[in-house]
DNA sequence: ACAAAAGTGTTGCTTTTACACCCATGC
DNA sequence: GCATGGGTGTAAAAGCAACACTTTTGT
């Protein structure tokens, strides 16, 4: 027994982590519709605390080891899945970081993924003493190298919402051009013309309408649209990743 | 002794790859300036035979696995540097491949990296019965799930040409707008204007002339250029790439 | 009627693209 | 001179950004 566990001592551990991205308004509250209503939405995400040694305390992305029979993404998945609940509609790989004095116990290297879910699947987040939601860009000192990931994460979703058709991730099936156009803004952390973003989306051909309107506005009632599907070709290589809308 | 390899084999196994790019001439000449000459230059790396199961004989990326005190890349430039003694301008991280049955023998998680060479320092590379340069679009059936990273590394060199500054990696330190574009043209595998490509590339703040000029060729001298490194702003996120130029 | 957001039109500016043309050198 | 690539000019086309204006609902 202690002479395995010297020799997996000797070997270099592969953990996995996600950085889960959702759009909450600036109080923090993801029920109805989180994007489109007054209060502009923001980024964030939902951390957990470790509950032992080392960075005992410290809140952390959710993750954990990856096991001899499943794939990296599937230990990102089921990782998730255990200690957040969640099953996200988007998760794509970031990063492997594996510095040789990221851990201070033993050599880690972990395999980092970066995940969207809609409003409604992140209400399924059982809150807690140690699972707490936190706005994006004011984030207390996380442990290990966490906070350097959360932040190339976010540069990537930002970067990426430039010129992919991620932002559908963020809702539910059918939406408003108005409400997709608040994920953008919440995101890019900017106001988009309500004209342009219209024509530019419409010519995109990524998203179509799909006949129906939203009534109970008090104002006119905006038109529902949906995604084509058409435009992986855009952020797709040879890995094609997997956008399970 | 047996018990030590029976909690290896139950451990998962990490790696480093490095797919390495290099520009030479159609028949695969990189002696004198590999760009700017009559022969449209392409893009050709250089593989290892495996001789050692499993796959043995079959072409692969270079590559071997992590030691507990380096760090991943470090691990990929020392591998590099032992089988094939190069030692890249630029390279990067490019993804981190783990399917469960990606290797037959033993779980093997690989980081792998991807690395331009400029011609004269792909001279380095000493030929031989194991070790052989290949047209980065008409390989064989590589080892092991080889053919899709060589893929992938492609799909991204050709993408980030496009809105980066790394073309200057397989150049050396001056150059001419005629031998850039025709890295350009090799990598992209299309003609560009040489008018309107020096406009876009003197507007970039990019490069700037060194005052020298290039006088032998029958007609006007061409300027030389350096890179001025003003454009890591483009594309570096919170990890700062190194572009050791 | 009025407020509010949906949706359309128009204009000016910047960027891209295509291509004509002049410049400097070796032979 | 003439061939060859280096380098400049220019104009049409396309894309982008700003903003005025019309439409349709709830109250």
């Amino acid at each position: 027994m202690s002479d395995s566990s010297d020799v997996l001592r000797a070997s270099i551990g592969l953990a996995v982590s996600t950085v889960i991205f959702a759009l909450r308004d600036a109080e923090g509250d993801t029920s109805g519709p989180a994007v489109g209503t007054d209060a502009p939405a923001t980024v964030w995400l939902p951390l957990v605390r470790r509950i032992r040694e080392p960075q005992c305390g410290r809140w952390a992305l959710p993750g954990g080891m990856v096991e001899l029979d499943e794939s990296l993404e599937g230990a990102a998945r089921r990782n998730l899945a255990e200690t957040t609940q969640l099953e996200p509609a988007y998760l794509e790989q970031l990063y492997a970081f594996g510095d040789v004095d990221r851990s201070p116990d033993r050599r880690l290297v972990s395999i980092v993924y970066w995940a969207l879910v809609r409003p409604d699947e992140a209400e399924r987040l059982t809150l807690g003493e140690n699972v707490q939601w936190f706005p994006a860009d004011e984030l207390p000192e996380l442990a290990f190298d966490h906070n350097l990931i959360v932040d190339y994460a976010l540069w990537r979703l930002r970067t990426k919402m430039e010129y992919s058709a991620i932002a559908h991730a963020f809702l539910g099936d059918e939406f408003t051009l108005a409400e997709l156009r608040g994920v953008y803004e919440a995101v890019l952390q900017k106001p988009l013309d309500p004209a342009n973003f219209r024509r530019q989306m419409e010519s995109s051909g990524a998203i179509e309408p799909t006949g129906g309107v939203v009534t109970g506005g008090r104002h006119r009632p905006p038109k529902l649209y949906r995604y084509t599907g058409d435009v992986q070709l855009v952020d797709a290589g040879p890995l094609t990743p997997r956008i399970s809308a």
